[in-house]
DNA sequence: GATGAGCGG
């Protein structure tokens, strides 16, 4: 069976638009319609060429007096101005058939950074920007340390030890004494953070867990992310996986990061995959150094 | 042989 799911495609023939274009596809036999005035009197003479039903090409004069609008009272300048004959893209426009007209002016648009120039620089100035003070407020604050205008929350150097300053959105407003149930008004609290959520030891809730950080090396080409996923997760939970991509090609650059929840997985998995050959390469398996920003 | 992108209040 076939169908052409209703799309436009194929040799379906759209009746409404057939007449249309057949007309069309003779126009270019005839003289361009003229339109003539209106003059200072109202008249406007319509000159155009159209095939009669015998296919012979007959010209058709169409005489108009334009009706002056109620209340309106042109000056004798604007009435000068109609008389004027049309120039620019209007010559091919009807008397007020468009008030606006389209320009095909190129304009160039500047944008605050080519594609292609170097991303190092921006970014660096990006950063110093942060720090920039809007409105007598430093922007960049630490929101674990509170320090300010030196470093984001994410680059904290004490982001795996401390827990995060008073005052911040990860910790649930004070609960007012006085409110019945220790509720705070109006406040939403989420079930994880309300009073006596489970928290368990050492948990910390990090936005991301950059711990347990196992590289692996001698990938094959065509070895990806799910491939990486699927050799690791028997050995424990992974928060994340990745394999570095050449951002130019799309290739992958044959190495690539594993995060376990637990260490002892991560080590487990280096112990069994360290040498592991896979796609027929040795896999190298190891702790992966801290990431250098 | 090799050490990741992106995100800002």
């Amino acid at each position: 069976m076939v169908s052409n799911g209703g799309g436009n495609s194929g040799s379906k023939i759209r009746w409404g638009e057939l007449e249309e274009d057949d007309a069309e596809d003779l126009d270019f036999l005839l003289p361009p319609k003229q339109i003539i005035g209106p003059d200072e009197h109202g008249i406007k003479k319509i000159i155009e060429y159209k095939f009669n039903d015998d296919g012979n090409k007959v010209k058709i004069t169409t005489t108009t007096r334009v009706r002056k609008l109620a209340n309106t009272r042109l000056s004798k300048r604007a009435i000068e101005r109609r008389t004027w004959p049309k120039f620019g893209d209007a010559v091919h426009e009807d008397v007020g058939s468009r008030l606006t007209m389209v320009s095909t002016e190129e304009i160039l648009l500047e944008r605050p950074r080519a594609p292609g120039s170097k991303a190092e620089d921006s970014k660096a100035v990006g950063d110093s920007m942060a720090q920039l003070v809007k409105g007598g407020a430093v922007l960049m604050v630490c929101r674990t340390c509170g320090k300010k205008g030196d470093h984001w929350t994410s680059k904290c150097p004490f982001k795996d030890l401390a827990q995060p300053a008073e005052g911040f959105v990860d910790k649930p407003p004070v609960a007012e004494a006085n409110m019945p149930g220790g509720a705070v008004k109006g406040a939403y609290v989420p079930p994880s953070l309300r009073a006596g959520a489970e928290r368990p030891a050492g948990t910390e809730m990090r936005r991301r867990n950059e711990e347990n950080s196992v590289r692996v090396t001698n990938l094959s080409e065509d070895t990806r992310e799910p491939d990486l996923l699927e050799l690791f997760r028997p050995f424990g939970p992974v928060s994340r996986v990745y394999v570095a991509i050449d951002q130019k090609t799309g290739d992958s650059r044959g190495f690539g990061f594993i995060n376990f929840v637990n260490k002892e997985d991560a080590q487990r998995a280096i112990d069994k995959l360290n040498g592991y050959g896979y796609d027929n390469l040795i896999l190298r398996v190891e702790w992966a150094a801290p990431r250098t920003n």
